[in-house]
DNA sequence: ATGGTTGCCTTACGACGTAAGGCTGATCTC
DNA sequence: GAGATCAGCCTTACGTCGTAAGGCAACCAT
């Protein structure tokens, strides 16, 4: 006789879970409250119950997308396990990537967010101990945690959107005015358009992108480690305990 | 009696100057198409006469942003004639910045839009002329223009905003806290905090970590570009491929 | 029973962007 | 001049949003 015990009561987690799967299905403009009170069976003003307004759902959603980031870095890190700095921070940094991957909406929601999510306290702390432990200074340190930026939570914030493949044709045919005004542009296009192995990210693959613009921070970083190692006893290198 | 002859009848032009007016002075959020016709001495819908809605309001501010920018960076171009390639576009690049500095609604505002506004294929063309007069290939020229990224507009898109003053109290008391569970962050962030300069900016110089990444990206850069022009095989910093 | 608590709903308000159509005064044609 | 045309602005209204205020029904401990 008690079998419908009326219906599942809807909690916090209910609602965070349900707002994650609307939008990685219809992406962020989709997010109402109406509407995620609509797919929990619901009124939006139930909602209220259990989270404080709109701006408490968006940030519990960050906490969400960043405590799946700690989680895949931390399982990167035991792998990398004995590496030097860039292969730690590399793997760390690419295990983040894998999960904006799954939430295309995620960078975009970070960076507008006003606050810091706590989570990435930690997630920096991981970084930094990593650096600090293999011979930076805390000054350098700091400069490369700014530098890498977005790199570090995994999404590399272009600034433009990749044509979307609807236009690719339009873009095909601007190509002949492009060659005409902007020479440089149009050769380069032509010289790497061939290389695209994965046409649903057009002709420039971000994985690539992502890394070479890692190695590029990395190949810096290590020149002004040994810049400003040079200026005190070349000792302590190893020092691989955390 | 002829004294008034009506009011100055509303252009494109001028909506879009009291909505640069407007979001400069109230931020982005105070950019309501009712706001901005009462800060006309107009109706709302008025404005449908000369923009095509919100979103093309929207890109009227972006052509805008964009056409400053391409004017500042053409003005340090000449300026860094004969130079080489950093110094150019670091010149071009600091010049974004200071229209960014202008207008810190830009980033979000730019990076926010589905399309590419028109007047950046010029502005990267001339990124692109200079990579390619001085020696690189296309390919790395390609990869210089992702790894720049928000730099080359000139910002750095930070993902967090630095506490915006009113919770520095806050911060403070948190550090007690922070020094246990986060020992290298704390660190950090003593080690640090001496050397602020500008206020304004909290401990973080922006105008330091902006032109050290670029230093950074530079420095690697131009490694790449020799490691190609000569054509060896192996380098020290084994860049792999995955 | 009873009184409180919890969990959800109903109603309503003030924003927002914008579709549809009306009024007004300047300019043009005869 | 007189009437027609038309651009420029306004009025009204609709559907959306987030959310404040309060109601009702089922549960709990007493």
């Amino acid at each position: 006789m008690g079998a419908r015990k009326r219906r599942e009561p809807l909690s916090r987690d209910r609602a965070l879970a349900a707002a994650i799967a609307l939008v990685d299905a219809e992406g962020m403009a989709a997010l109402t409250m109406r509407r995620l009170a609509a797919d929990l069976g619901v009124e939006a003003m139930s909602l209220y119950h259990h989270l404080p307004g709109k701006e408490g759902l968006l940030d519990g959603l960050v906490d969400a997308v960043v405590a799946e980031i700690v989680a895949a870095a931390a399982a990167a890190e035991t792998d990398a396990a004995g590496g030097d700095w860039r292969t730690r921070l590399r793997l760390r940094f690419l295990a983040a990537r894998a999960v904006m991957l799954r939430h295309p909406w995620a960078p975009a929601l970070l960076s507008s967010r006003p606050t810091i999510p706590a989570g990435v306290y930690g997630y920096y702390e991981g970084i930094l101990a990593t650096l600090i432990d293999c011979g930076f200074s805390y000054r350098i340190a700091h400069r490369a945690l700014h530098a890498f930026g977005s790199l570090a939570l995994g999404f590399a914030q272009e600034v433009f959107q990749p044509a979307t493949g609807a236009d690719t044709d339009a873009a095909a045919a601007d190509l002949a005015v492009l060659a005409e005004q902007l020479p440089h542009l149009a050769a380069m296009v032509a010289a790497e358009m061939h290389a695209a192995t994965d046409p649903t990210l057009g002709w420039c693959d971000s994985q690539t992108e992502f890394e070479f613009t890692l190695d590029l921070l990395f190949d810096g970083l290590e020149q002004a480690r040994s810049r400003s190692a040079t200026r005190t006893a070349a000792g302590t290198t190893g020092h691989s305990d955390l």
